[in-house]
DNA sequence: AATGAATGAGTTTTCATTCAT
DNA sequence: CATGAATGAAAACTCATTCAT
């Protein structure tokens, strides 16, 4: 992802194929870019540039920034999509949600230099258009606090929802923290923290 | 500050008096609408109508956006300040930091809506301008966690500073949770799982 | 006209086939959407997507937008040439007048919606194109007014020319009328005013 | 009209007279220029031009380009109220009627060049933004009718409405050919026949 | 002649900031 | 200090036209 603005299609590709890998490069960049810079403070032109896109072009794959912005976030749910799946390989769910943790642990950096890329779009997006893409960011979150619950669920524990709200929460705050601070260690502390928490149940 | 909009200076107000109470309008103003509405989308003639002054004026109190930014930061500075020298009144320090979790929770509402002040405006703000006003909204959240540490120390639990982390975090994560989900209890229950934790320690 | 825009080249024709029934596709679209939409308003993509033919392949039929609204001005011509073609089988000019009006009224519920097809795009490419296609746009109507003029001298009329620009003028003015009003009926009882009028002559 | 561009603001003319001016300005601008190229054709900065006021400045008196229409509009109705005002000082329906079909030929130039500025607005708008401008733009024609009636009911003509319809439709269709052939000629004779039916009446 | 994709110029609109009075 | 008005630099979006297969 992060040297993406560099990735050119290869000359032998046949049309098909860098159309899709152009959209996949556009999303890529946006899915970054956006992140890092914040959706207002992000110019088409800056995705455009990131993809080594011309800006026009853009249109042709994405009719609108907010579809943009959607791509982004559809982009994020594949990330967590891909996650929880690989976390699932293990059938404790206490050991999944630990490996969640650590997960997020792994990404302090970015966390502390930019936050949690889906809690900052959604803070982003509430103010942006209330109605519509924010609806959108939330699912992203509810996806995350569903596959959460359904672990606390089977393990067994009472309140599943209000677990994964705890857990989410935690993360979300963390992120937050971190990102003020722009100390990735408050992720580390507070991971512990939550492995912790994680431990003591049930 | 909901009336804010309206309040208009006396008729006979002397001249200091009346711009006084202009930069108090703006602030209030600046501190309201870019919580509700985020920096981006805020533009000056938004705060200018909301505080009731002529857009050409505003530039004789701030000389740029930014600083009316830095005043909307102050303001909740003000607030804080307000509240913890109110938390201050009771000698015990555990039941101030519970007090501090009835306040947030007494914010759901307003939480639910358009999220932390404090919090959406760092997230903000740490896009907008690195290495500037987001130090000062960093500023803001330090300055909270301070105000924790001390009673976490007080109370003599070991590593005040990272239960001050905790606390804060559980609070930025229920905001943020509360607000994307549009769901004013995410704050009570959290709220209470705080306080339970508060009164677990030590 | 209504279809075309599912009319699709049969498998086993011909090459040569295949590309005129294209170019006739597209044509009839052109016309129909420059009508409906303006010629400023529609995308060459409108015209395409209308005839079922991909964009790029356009520029194969029709080198520039003009020539597309060109070919649509040729529709216009040749409907009228088949229009009065049909009249012509009446041997009365009078009868021959009395049923181009019937023609117009008959196209009521369009001319309410859109308005004459060549008069819209005739004030339209006057604006467009001084001294290019609004000329073109012109001599359909010169047509049209010559073919009038012609029926009026076998009527035997002094000032054949006059009358017929009195009658075109009265259906382009009825057209507008119509179109402005959205009132179908304007047609119908300026038809009836303008037999009327055929009636009383000579 | 015709010197509009060069109209500059006196230099001591107070900031409120010049602003009045400026709209004033940019609206006369706006009828101008939106007669002369066409809604489609015309650019903010073409009409900011014509009023010698730079482009941004434009969005200070009219929000968007649908308001400048608007203006042009209203400027049309302006201008038809002050001729019916001046018509109306004759007592003779008969003769306002035909003192309205003077005004109308006597600007033959200008329709030969650029059609009548209401009708080829109809035209456009009707195109640009159904239900929205073009129902204004249909309320100028309307007013016109309505006065066209009121001035046969008192000439005690029976079907008052659809004489009103004839005259207006006249005007507009002969307006189109003029335009069309690029023959102010066409107003005229056509203008004598409306004369002679106006005679003929009653 | 077929076609999806590319390009780049043009247009509307928004705003922070400045200026004239 | 007051204030309406001015300015100019973005930024999103559209599209006719062209190009690489």
């Amino acid at each position: 992802m992060t040297d993406s603005e560099t990735e050119q299609p290869a000359k032998g590709s046949t049309r098909a194929a860098t159309a899709a890998a152009k959209r996949r490069r556009l999303t890529a960049a946006a899915a970054q870019v956006l992140h890092e810079k914040g959706v207002e403070r992000t110019a088409i032109a800056d995705i455009a540039q990131a993809a080594g896109v011309p800006v026009g072009n853009v249109y042709y794959y994405f009719k609108t920034k907010d579809e943009l912005v959607e791509a982004a976030l559809a982009e994020h749910t594949a990330h967590l999509a891909a996650l929880t799946a690989e976390l699932e390989r293990d059938p404790d769910p206490r050991a999944r949600l630990k490996g969640l943790v650590d997960a997020w642990v792994s990404q302090r950096e970015t966390a502390a230099r930019y936050g949690c890329p889906t809690g900052t779009l959604t803070v982003e997006l509430d103010k942006r258009d209330p109605g519509g893409l924010d609806e959108t960011a939330a699912q992203v979150i509810r996806g995350l606090l569903d596959w959460a619950a359904q672990q606390f669920r089977a393990l067994g524990v009472p309140d599943p929802d209000g677990h994964a709200v705890t857990l989410v929460a935690g993360y979300q705050g963390m992120s937050l923290l971190a990102n003020a601070l722009r100390d990735p260690e408050v992720m580390t502390r507070e991971g512990d923290r939550l492995r912790t928490w994680l431990d003591s149940l049930a």
